[in-house]
DNA sequence: TTTTATTTGTCCGTATGTATA
DNA sequence: GTATACATACGGACAAATAAA
């Protein structure tokens, strides 16, 4: 950043000056000058570089931190937030492929499966009869070993009955679906809403109960337009964005 | 819902009891048989009726609970949660579209506008330079009445120098936009993340500090591909779902 | 405003079947 | 096979919130 004294009001083209100074802060951590994680430096010292009072500085922080880019923490410092994994929802959805090309170490560790009649809503998007027997598995997915989203997964009994040995295996969807003879597949629809974390998320995720979670509903079906598998997955929001192109 | 007695094993097709009971209660409120905001029978009327305990019923309605289908209100009872809004998310999103589509009545209001420089992120996402002008709208949207989402949206001033005063005229962000000669647009990219609600969110969106709110970015360009608008909408997560098809 | 009945929330206990080690 | 842990189901009692008299 470089130091600015207010300048007259015709210079400034009506800006402010604690947006002026926020919009410094914005680019010198979008250019990597204050990487994530790091420190930034005490109000008093951010506030004589830039030859303003505390206040103003104060006030700059509060709007970067209500964006989410940095997180303040009283008697201690102002941090720079790491910046959210961009996960793309579309037809081709993989896990382990968004959060590999975001440069992150995908990772993912079935926490949990069982064998059980499909309730209404999960018979009727995999096309079967109520009670017909679906496979779930409870898969805690991470990238850079920090903790991504909790996915729950259902699957026809009848074509991927040991699914979760399986997955145990290969550790990857794809490649369970792979070994039951499905080649291919894409995401039909994606539905998604949000709800504050539960005791459960709040465990599952390593967050604290009552943060935001991202809650999304999937539909994946064959090639040939058969469906296959249903999830619904819970993001911890605070490490996610959801990217939808169109 | 049909009465029901503890079957045996082979019959029950390993069911749980309770489970049995959700899905016929789910199955009941998919059906109309309850409706939205109808106050279910008190735990005992139900467990009498399909000729179980007290806390089996529990169980279940606490799934039911946990699925967002219904509300329990201590001392009062067990009500019907109203379905959230499917709201569909793709190249051609309009929000009165939307909402009129899902059978609704769409309610849109500037509670606020301005001019002012462009932030570092959205002079990149329209296409400027940081400091350009930009107008925003506040616009408070709602279906049947009821608050859905807050929206701030930033066009550039140079194209649209009294959007606020047309947007009160026409009360349509495409009707404003065709009044300044942008005949269509579709929406670029959506980035979607979630908070809990603050206090601004709260007022606004008429819900408890704390209840989660979808935090919705778009970009929206015309069919040539300049940017012309984005924005910022805050979505009141328990009323909404967003469908995102591919 | 006060009382009373209703309804949900929490806690105690008991018994049984089913996985898991 | 045995021991252990867990989920399911039932029964009862009381507290707390609500709604109606």
């Amino acid at each position: 950043m470089r130091p600015q004294r207010p300048a007259p009001a015709e210079a400034t083209h009506g800006v402010t000056l604690w947006r002026r100074i926020a919009d410094d802060l914005e680019q010198a951590i979008a250019l990597g000058t204050h990487a994530a994680g790091d420190r930034l430096p005490g109000e008093v010292e951010i506030a004589t570089h830039f030859g303003v009072n505390r206040h103003t500085v104060r006030r700059a922080l509060a709007e970067l931190a209500e964006r989410g880019l940095v997180r303040t923490e009283r008697g201690s410092g102002t941090y720079v937030e790491r910046s959210r994994l961009t996960y793309p929802i579309g037809a081709r959805t993989r896990f382990s492929e968004n959060v590999g090309s975001a440069g992150r170490d995908p990772g993912g560790r079935l926490i949990g499966h069982g064998r059980e009649p499909a309730t209404p809503d999960t018979a009727q998007q995999l096309g079967l009869e109520v009670g017909d027997m679906v496979v779930r598995l409870e898969i805690l997915r991470s990238a850079d070993r920090v903790p991504i989203c909790a996915t729950t997964s259902w699957l026809p009994a009848a074509r991927a009955a040991d699914a979760a040995r399986v997955f145990r295996a290969r550790r990857s969807i794809t490649a369970t679906l792979a070994h039951f003879g499905i080649k291919d597949y894409r995401r039909q629809s994606t539905r998604i809403t949000a709800a504050a974390a539960d005791a459960l998320d709040a465990e599952r995720l390593h967050l604290v109960p009552g943060r935001a979670v991202l809650i999304v509903d999937s539909v994946n079906v064959t090639m040939t337009g058969t469906p296959i598998l249903t999830s619904r997955a819970r993001f911890a929001a605070d490490r996610v964005e959801l990217l939808v192109e169109s």
